[in-house]
DNA sequence: TGCCCAATTGTAACTGTTCCGACGCTCCCG
DNA sequence: CGGGAGCGTCGGAACAGTTACAATTGGGCA
């Protein structure tokens, strides 16, 4: 449709300053740039080299620069979508907004600048990038996180009934005072599990006590931080949902240390994005949530539609399953208590 | 210099099929194609579009079409190229070399075809495909695996060193039967780290035992294995040496469930990547590899190659070290043995 | 022999980029 | 006050590579 040939016309200038200007090369005016980026935008330009289709598509995280921690769950996306995208023959460009994107470009500009058709967009903030990009039209699908608006595609993971479930397992075995650990950010996944805990207590007619929920990050320490604080209580849980891989080991770590036996004097269901759960020990009984098809489904089906293979628009959200291993049992007759933080006592 | 059209006119066809063979699109017949290639090949020939150069490095795994089992050492290794690429403001992608290279396809065309102006080579196997790719002068560096070819440029760890300082660490508690517990496959790093328990040793005088070294698959079920090998022996080692990450967290997981006591039953030294010797109980003393740092350093003199920031080799080779934790002790007065694989009983 | 069809190749138009020169503006100094 | 020097900005033209469509070729078959 438009060209840099047109958009020069249009504009009563050169195709040399358009190309500079589309390309963030220097020696371009402000005003200059400006306009012809507006003119692109306006007329639905897209750039094609020669006229050559590139099967790219990108891999975006908004948030930071550079995705430095590279968790099992990140690893495990990762291995999705690239198996996603191999099938059609695609291949995967990791992209770096942040870095790159010039302020007055659109989103589809910059993609098609790095010469992309298509952008997996993992958001691990509260940024709109997802949003915008879908906004403008750009081909994309948001991994592992939802939307209101219509137009964006995206999948993630349900983990509200199974961490229903899994309250309800532990309610099933005859655990009464059933602690929560969770991360302290709020995303929909975590939001989820919490309020997953709080049906199935509802359901049971126990009230919810918030000194049973405590929050932390997502790492091992934090995982030892609320077990700490969850056991140094007058009255301490007899089991414990914790939301996390990380925090889940962590937890567990800290028992074995403290001669805490689990499931005998304590239950724990804790949550697993891969197979950590058959790494400990005990192995422990999770809410699992596979994250590899969250990234083989969202490749799949981004690739599928640049191949018109598919219209319309993408909203799938996984279910998640509980696995039932070791790390529960039938609550201890005498429930297991910290003072200070070390010595381990028994409360009736 | 050499451009499409130069092509056409020394084979005497046009400018039209010459793309379409380098392109790898139907319609072209094998001679020409083949010919096409070739010509493109000896007169040097690399595409420019338009004129513009891309800032895109590949990361290309020879082995396989996709990297399913994306581990922790993947993980943390790919960390460190994304950071690494970032400095210089490239970007990375990913390309499956058995998928989409055509037979008659030098490397070089191949990645030139993708946009690419370098490769990092991730070599799983005994392909000889950065051998290859650097006898064709392309730009490239191989992750993790060394070479005796000079134009190969590489970066790997040394753990001769330090296989060494770990057994020799068990040896200076007193332990005189150590066992090598270490993967099937003998890549360089393997081969290390057995060369490295082997000088130990000899350096104290002790007669190396074929018996006391087992092989299998780098996993926790291949750890849990080599574990039950090794303490099956009427003369079971009092310490053992783990050369994979996975495989320690097999053999400590199911030290746990037999009721072995580590370190006070039996020593383990086991290997780690990123920081899974924090994640286990009891916390693992390890021959610890920085893989982000192998990445990281790659990455970083690739780019900069391709900047002319530097020129000639690079070969690197990273140094191990040795973290000492909790899972190493004196000898005990009396070894664990199995008998069926099952029962615990004591020798002296 | 003549015809049809598919495979292969050529022509020409098109897209986008960059080299090099031109233009205009500012500033400095004779 | 006037004339370069220097800089920022832009245009013309040449060039790279791709593809739609036309043309050619050659084999099979009536």
């Amino acid at each position: 449709m438009s060209s840099v040939r047109a958009i020069a016309d249009e504009l009563g200038i050169s195709v040399a300053t358009v190309s500079r200007a589309l390309n963030n090369h220097p020696g371009v005016s402000d005003g200059t740039r400006r306009r012809v980026l507006q003119t692109a935008d306006k007329s639905g330009y897209r750039p094609s080299v020669g006229r050559k289709p590139t099967n790219v598509v990108g891999l975006a995280y908004p948030g930071e620069p550079v995705k430095a921690d590279f968790g099992a769950f990140e690893a495990a996306l990762l291995a999705g979508v690239l198996e996603g995208v191999s099938d059609r023959r695609f291949d995967l460009t990791f992209v770096n907004i942040q870095r790159d994107k010039h302020r007055d470009e659109t989103f589809g500009q910059f993609f098609d600048r790095k010469g992309l058709r298509g952008v997996l967009v993992r958001s691990l903030d509260d940024s709109k990038v997802a949003e915008q990009i879908a906004d403008e039209g750009f081909p994309m699908v948001q991994i592992a996180d939802r939307s209101d608006r219509p137009d964006v595609n995206y999948i993630d993971s349900e983990s509200r009934k199974t961490s229903q479930q899994a309250v309800e397992h532990l309610l099933g075995l005859g655990h009464r005072r059933i602690g929560l650990a969770i991360h302290r950010v709020s995303d929909s996944d975590h939001v989820d599990r919490e309020n997953g805990y709080r049906d199935a207590l509802a359901g049971a007619g126990i009230q919810v006590q918030d000194n049973l929920i405590v929050r932390a990050e997502a790492s091992p320490e934090g995982g030892v931080m609320m077990l700490l604080k969850l056991l140094d209580q007058p009255e301490p849980p007899t089991a414990i949902y914790f939301t996390n891989p990380l925090s889940t080991v962590g937890a567990l770590h800290k028992c074995l240390q403290l001669g805490i036996r689990v499931p005998k004097d304590l239950s724990i269901v804790g949550f697993d994005d891969s197979d950590i759960r058959f790494r400990t020990f005990p192995q422990f009984t999770a809410v699992c949530q596979d994250a590899k098809a969250l990234g083989l489904e969202a490749a799949r089906w981004l690739t599928r539609l640049l191949n018109n293979e598919t219209t319309g628009s993408f909203r799938e959200t996984r279910p998640t399953t509980l696995a039932v291993h070791e790390s529960t049992a039938f609550p201890p007759v005498a429930a297991i208590r910290l003072e200070d933080n070390a010595r381990v006592v028994r409360v009736i």
